[in-house]
DNA sequence: CTGAAAGCGCTTACAG
DNA sequence: CTGAAAGCGCTTACAG
């Protein structure tokens, strides 16, 4: 592998010389420069990350991390993905600093992202609430030379650098194609819980369970008699599915699109209603966990948290320090579990 | 973060000999050694991995990797996995040597790690034959310093450090388990494919679908009325097939345990069996990947083919230059795809 | 527009 | 048993 070095030696220039062309920091005549280029693309150089991490140390890096919903055990995932990266960075001299903002107030995500602005930061990563202030906030972000990357949400109107997340549409295509399988020929009759009507990424995975449901080869099969809403509650939860059952004997499906998923699945059981029923839901906090375990959930469909905490990070230091140029769309796995392998 | 110059200061010695006690390196005075460890636990040192992946390069390290099954197209991704890790670590001056070897004799195999060995590798990673013979041989390496790591399949009777791979016997079970979900109530009639019964992995599966299909809960579900062997060959798993089907009308559902997928659904869609026929396989070669968009198969378990190239590699090079401890048993996940999230 | 030097943290070969 | 020095590859602040 070539080095800065070799190519200085053969262009009969300085390392620091070298540096200024291939970095792009200016200043270098149009001869040497072209030169240099040339020798370093005939030796295919590629620069070697652990020299620039080492000295990159020097620069004492801060990234920020902005996250709302911290009580939603789904979080918990991506913070001990959080914690792991964290780990790994301070080892380089670099400093993460978290703020969880347990509301869903649009100023308080915002004076989250001020203090972290104090305190230096020199890139943010953010779960983000689909507000316009926030992403008029992203926006002076990157106005001012700090770079920001979403996870778990998105803000595509937004000059954010890159996306960390799910492809919520198509968890919920992946929901439906699940029921298809699972009761081929009969009618499904189902009932949809949702979290928000104002979070996004609820209501695209019931567009993306419609999809199919809608497509010529599902209809007669995919049958949607009722959509509620549960506010990531559990008594709510409980609450509104008890009274979607009582209304509807005829259903024999749930979609749980969103958290505060046991209690609706305690309505079902104390209606004696779980058996022949199906239900499919998200994410695997420890409660939905031991429901599919139990064989009450059939299904849980999954978006990597742990990755959703480590990638964000991992992307943005590689960023400050190599220069990288990251993936704008970084879509994790959608993986279903079940029973035998969760 | 501390570094060994701080610890050196504190202790008053030089960094070489901080060095010497937390590398284990010896041949330093007790109380010198007490001295320093107690600095380096009080300020909870961890090395870090610039600085020493940086200085390794110095070492010139060779890593080997051996595999067979060349010829089978599941590898393809392995091979992208390991061209990728191949990449990143040839800027450390770490180079990769590969061996892959058509056959599936053990002698070929044998004689593909003794050229490694000539070739002075440092560590070897190997998707090994479970064979009596391979086993001493990663045994004789152990003995003489050079580190093996096993994937995709494992021989845990050798003296191997580590294992990356699917967890088999939990994949079969999974199958299985998707079985009884996709058709509840009604009974399964089964025709199961193998590939050898020689390999360890095939029939690690079966037993792992039996575990489920003999369970109290799903006996009169799942019934296996025939277990026929297709050698991974596309031809013969056309002709076994096509047998099956003719000798057990009553078959509506196969589990493809191996290889050679789409030769034996050609059999299925040649005698107009499809409509209404279960199907479910391993991994996603092209072929497969076709065959499910198509919805001639249901589901696909998947292995993380690209993290069996990646992981093993990086391990080693990670255990040759940071001395990290490494985890013994490392599964992949057991991915499962449909026609919607594949 | 360019170079020489120091430094990031760790390891190693040599000298004593 | 221990230290001083050089080196891995890259960047930066300073001098010219």
């Amino acid at each position: 592998m070539p080095t800065i070095k070799e190519i200085a030696a053969l262009a009969g220039v300085s390392r620091g010389t070298v540096d200024r062309v291939l970095n792009k920091r200016g200043g270098v005549h149009p001869d040497t420069k072209a030169r240099i280029l040339e020798i370093a693309k005939a030796l295919d150089y590629r620069p070697n990350k652990a020299g620039i991490v080492l000295s990159a140390q020097r620069k004492n890096l801060k990234l920020g991390v902005v996250m709302f919903g911290t009580n939603n055990p789904f979080f918990d995932d991506v913070k001990a993905g959080l914690k792991q990266i964290e780990s790994e960075l301070s080892c380089y001299n670099c400093t993460i600093y978290i703020k969880a903002t347990p509301s869903f107030r649009e100023q308080d995500q915002i004076d989250a992202i001020d203090e972290l602005v104090e305190k230096g930061i020199h890139a943010l990563a953010i779960a983000p609430q689909n507000q316009e202030g926030v992403v008029k906030k992203v926006d002076e972000l990157a106005a001012k030379g700090i770079p920001t990357i979403t996870f778990n949400s998105d803000l595509p109107s937004s000059k954010r650098i890159a996306y960390v997340g799910s492809n919520y549409r198509k968890s919920g295509q992946t929901v439906a194609g699940l029921m298809k399988l699972f009761n081929q020929g009969s009618q499904l009759n189902i009932g949809i819980i949702g979290g928000a009507k104002s979070v996004l990424c609820h209501t695209e995975r019931i567009e993306g369970f419609k999809d199919i449901a809608s497509s010529q080869a599902a209809k007669k099969i995919l049958n949607i008699v009722d959509v509620v809403w549960n506010n990531d509650d559990d008594v709510t939860c409980y609450q509104v599915v008890d009274d979607m059952l009582k209304a509807h004997p005829e259903i024999n499906a749930l979609y749980f699109t969103a958290g505060a998923i046991s209690g609706g699945c305690r309505a079902v059981m104390e209606q004696g209603r779980n058996k022949g029923m199906l239900i499919i839901t998200h994410d695997s906090v420890p409660s939905t966990v031991e429901l599919v375990k139990k064989g009450i959930i059939q299904a849980t469909v999954c978006q990597q948290p742990y990755i959703q905490g480590v990638k964000p990070l991992q992307m943005l230091f590689d960023y400050l320090t190599t220069g990288e140029v990251v993936e704008e769309i970084n879509y994790t796995d959608i993986e279903i579990f079940i029973k035998e392998n969760i």
